[in-house]
DNA sequence: TTGTGTCCCTAACAAGCGTTAGGTAGCTTG
DNA sequence: CAAGCTACCTAACGCTTGTTAGGGACACAA
């Protein structure tokens, strides 16, 4: 097991340590000696930053949402009012996936592992991902007046899986930059293949 | 735990047990016991049709892919060669979601719990995987003959992110049917959402 | 009847799990 | 200097895990 060397304090080196290994294994495939070594400490060591497994995992699917809905806010500062449609969610798209390809793995944890936490850890979530949703109903309620509210819930899952997909199979290394895959994404969806 | 009571033979009730649980919790937060207790018997009795819990899953994982690549070769055969493109994509996303959500539990299984498989499981379904990566490589090429190999690849990753996540949220029972989803998929894909 | 194979059982194993108890070194504050 | 806090340690706990050994009940063939 290697041990990170970056970072600073105790408990953020858990933080990082667990989000990595909850995206490459699954929550329950991650034990807690995995996430002390690769942190650089003893198991036992960790109850110190977090009561328990269950609660750290709960703070990185938290510290995700944290990163998701403060790109999503930033992007919103940064738009005028008057921009285009595709502008806009150009903007967005790009920021979301900003936020799961180059901001920690916090929130790559939560789009990957979500779906497979236990109940208990999973109810915990939910206001914060509730409001990260609503963010996104604003957002194409606004840019798609014509669609009624079941058309733009469609669409907005449309478009998230193909997102949060990418974290199956997108590198940032690869062939394809973030930028690419962002108006690839965010021009398919708007457009159509064929344009 | 509540044991199924459809099926016959032993052996595909332990199959069914374990995807129905491994889409559920994943494969490293499902026991033996709890698959046994699904499929009525004893933990220890599982041995007698699979060698190990990995076997296990590796069967479900292959059988998946059986089922997605004989819906694929079945939607093949009902297709004509001279079927506009807007048909035969249709068709396919069809037959994929028809795979995911109504032939068992088994494609549903590899689609969600696929990417938190460990590493000696999932070479073993790589063969299988890359077979039907082909088909639909071949039938995007045919399609969009304009867009060169890149491109193609792109394209076809959204298209199965928007379809694969629909298992996270999609309910056979709920207000949208698979008809209609396979729909809205296939023509946001083609022509983007406003039209 | 006697074998052979299938399908399942009880009982138990070693290993690994999350977790707890209690202690120690070092820094900071009074 | 003493007190207290932070951040870690060693050691061990009870429990669950995947897995194995060995046996019993039924079916079918010789």
């Amino acid at each position: 097991m290697v041990a990170l060397t970056t970072q600073a304090t105790g408990r953020s080196r858990v933080l990082d340590a667990a989000a990595d290994l909850f995206v490459a294994q699954g929550y329950a495939g991650t034990t807690l000696r995995q996430i002390a070594a690769t942190a650089g400490i003893k198991a036992s060591s960790v109850y110190h930053h977090f009561d328990s497994k269950e609660a750290l995992y709960v703070a990185v699917l938290k510290q995700g949402m944290v990163v998701m809905t403060d790109a999503f806010a930033a992007t919103q500062t940064k738009l005028g009012p008057g921009d285009d449609v595709s502008v806009q969610l150009l903007a967005h798209v790009r920021a979301h996936l900003g936020a799961v390809f180059e901001h920690g793995p916090y929130t790559a944890a939560h789009v990957s592992s979500f779906s497979s936490a236990p109940q208990s850890v999973r109810s915990q979530v939910v206001p914060e991902r509730d409001n990260y949703e609503r963010m996104w109903s604003a957002l194409f309620a606004q840019c798609f007046p014509s669609l009624d509210s079941q058309a733009l819930r469609l669409h907005r899952l449309i478009l998230f899986g193909a997102m949060n997909a990418a974290c199956e199979w997108f590198r940032l290394d690869g062939a394809v930059s973030l930028d690419e895959l962002s108006a690839a994404i965010s021009n398919q969806f708007l457009n159509g293949v064929s344009s």
